[in-house]
RNA sequence: GAUCCCAUCGUCUAGUCAGGUCCAGGACACCGGAUUUUCAUUCCGGCGACACGGGUUCGAAUCCCGUUGGGAUCACCA
């Protein structure tokens, strides 16, 4: 049987870390067999799907470089449609198919009900099943009339249900805990569920590649493949990645992240702890907005963000758009990623995509839950940043500043973003770290590191040496910083000074501290009359 | 609470299935040193783990049991 993964996310948030890494265990997992990697977006819940998340998605997957061989953009005839909500008629053929052999039931049980039901098993300290209710017609006709509408439920296996789990093993659920589920809804759209299976199915899915969160959902899903005497496919459970703190990493955490330097905030200022409107004026949010959010009545991500940038606290990153604004490289972070969770068995860790695909070996897999740790990941960063060579850094640095429309660098032309991406190349890890590390370069230093002017400007002679130095570049008949770079060897060689008593005095003129680039490189990029102004106005501010 | 999953340096991991080659290897981080005009890069070195308790065995990180700890799931969400 042919390789067939999928990647099925449901569209009611952007992509976050650990659909990536779901996402990327599938695409090796095919390409290493020869097989195919589809993509289907599961948007049975009408209330929390949208389009706009579903593109979303779409667009991360692609900045990644994971690309679907099926799916929205690349139909195969006979798998399509990708988009469960254009499913419907498939799935009611095989609800009436299940109704009719008796596998499922109509269910009218209101919510209250069920509630209600739920607190009796509760209070008795049992474990809630739903209770099968044998119902005449005249009731059926009553609930009807009074406008109920029933949802299907299967009837679960009376037997106990095995998972063969490729990383686990086998993960059993003995026949009293199955539960008739739910298979459609009362608005007509299938449970997850259901149409999960159908799909996978109809798909052709062999293998199906997930996160530990649905290992129990699994024991469901077997007895769908039996009512219906289809045979399942190969199950793989991945282990969650967890935040450092061990809890499972998800969007939450920037509320969380958000909400405690708020809280913070609130004391430091002394303020009611329930008066959130100064923290509303000062974010431009509304005020029922933020006590809700406070309230942890929602957990928006455009609040968090608000707050964040208010309090001026940094958030956790989660989200595909998060390393992508935070200067990463899509394919360090897919490298990253790959090693949460598996390894390629020796001491590689420097892995691009094709190397990825050679090692990949399901087997290896662990079941351990891995802490995501954005040291390691900026590490990792900063490795492909010093490989790549400058053509692609600049293509990768252009996609960056597309989404970062703050950086210093926005509508730079390439040409001069090279130069500067060659000068950092070894000092950076992300982009964002270039910005900052060559801000001096865009902003005039207008304060001096104190430690700085007192051990290269004003001991040992600086600030004459400076002043020669600034004539000696002032004639220079080509800014270049090979000529640069001569002159300035010619000018220790000529007054007996180590190279350091020029150079430090020089940095410490043009970027106010005594950090940057090759000194012939710094002046050669920032250019003559600035170089020339940035001197003088050092020689002025520092002069006795 | 019930069911299920998991357990090696602070973190990611190799080693576990087929017990000895492991007083446990690599990487990130951290600390120190060398090179370098500064910062980096590069190179060297250091720190640092088999959760605990039993058992099986000549021998256990590896097999078994228990304890403890962590995690997931218990919806007309996916």
């Amino acid at each position: 049987m042919s390789v067939r993964t999928r990647f099925a996310p449901s569209p009611t948030g952007s992509l976050h870390v650990g659909g990536v890494r779901t996402a990327l265990f599938c695409l090796l997992h095919a390409r290493r067999h020869g097989g195919r990697f589809l993509l289907r977006i599961e948007d049975t819940d009408r209330a929390r799907s949208t389009e706009e998340a579903a593109e979303g998605i779409l667009r991360d997957l692609r900045w990644l470089g994971l690309q679907w061989d099926e799916g929205p953009g690349a139909e195969q005839a006979g798998t399509g449609p990708y988009f469960q909500a254009q499913r419907l008629d498939l799935y009611n053929a095989v609800i009436d198919q299940l109704l009719a052999s008796g596998h499922a039931y109509e269910a009218w049980d209101t919510h209250a009900e069920l509630d209600a039901e739920r607190a009796i098993a509760s209070a008795a300290k049992l474990n809630f099943r739903y209770v099968r209710k044998f119902l005449d017609a005249d009731t059926i006709a009553a609930y009807r009339a009074e406008g109920r509408t029933p949802v299907v439920r299967l009837a679960a296996p009376r037997h106990d249900l095995h998972v063969e789990d490729e990383i686990l093993g086998q993960v059993t659920q003995t026949a009293d805990e199955l539960d008739d589920i739910v298979i459609r809804k009362a608005d007509g759209f299938p449970t997850y569920h259901f149409a999960v299976v159908i799909d996978d199915y109809k798909m052709g899915v062999s293998l199906v590649l997930r996160g530990q969160e649905h290992l129990m959902n699994t024991h469901k899903h077997l007895g769908i493949y039996e009512a219906l005497n289809w045979a399942p496919p190969k199950y793989a459970h991945l282990p969650l990645i967890a935040n450092p703190d061990n809890t499972k990493m998800s969007k939450r955490d920037k509320a969380k992240t958000s909400r405690e330097a708020a809280r913070r905030a609130q004391v430091e200022r002394k303020g009611d702890p329930k008066d959130w409107s100064w923290l509303a004026e000062a974010t431009g949010r509304t005020v029922d907005d933020l006590a809700g959010f406070m309230a942890k009545q929602h957990d928006s991500i455009a609040t968090a963000e608000a707050i964040a940038t208010f309090l001026k606290v940094k958030l956790p990153m989660i989200e595909v758009m998060d390393f992508r604004k935070g200067g990463y490289l899509p394919e360090a972070l897919i490298n990253y990623m790959a090693l949460l969770g598996w390894s390629p068995g020796d001491d590689r860790e420097v892995l691009p995509f094709d190397e990825l695909v050679a090692a990949w070996d399901l087997t290896r897999v662990n079941k351990t839950q891995a802490k995501f740790d954005a040291e390691k990941l900026a590490w990792m960063n900063g490795e492909y940043i010093k490989k790549y060579d400058l053509d692609t850094l600049t293509v990768a640095h252009t996609s960056y500043l597309d989404v970062v429309p703050t950086s210093p660098f926005a509508g730079m032309p390439a040409e001069r973003r090279r130069a500067f991406l060659a000068l950092y190349q070894p000092r950076i890890a992300t982009f964002a770290d270039l910005d900052e590390a060559a801000r001096f370069f865009f902003i005039r230093p207008t304060t001096w590191d104190a430690k700085a002017v007192q051990k290269h400007l004003l001991a040992d002679g600086g600030l004459e040496r400076l002043a020669l130095i600034r004539d000696a570049l002032a004639a220079l008949p080509e800014w270049a910083a090979a000529e640069i770079q001569l002159a300035l060897d010619g000018l220790a060689a000529t007054h007996d000074v180590k190279l350091g008593q020029i150079a430090q005095p020089l940095r410490v003129a043009l970027t106010g501290t005594a950090v940057s680039p090759q000194i012939h490189d710094t002046l050669a990029l920032l250019g003559r009359t600035e170089s020339l102004d940035r001197l003088q106005a050092a020689l002025s501010t520092h002069a006795r």
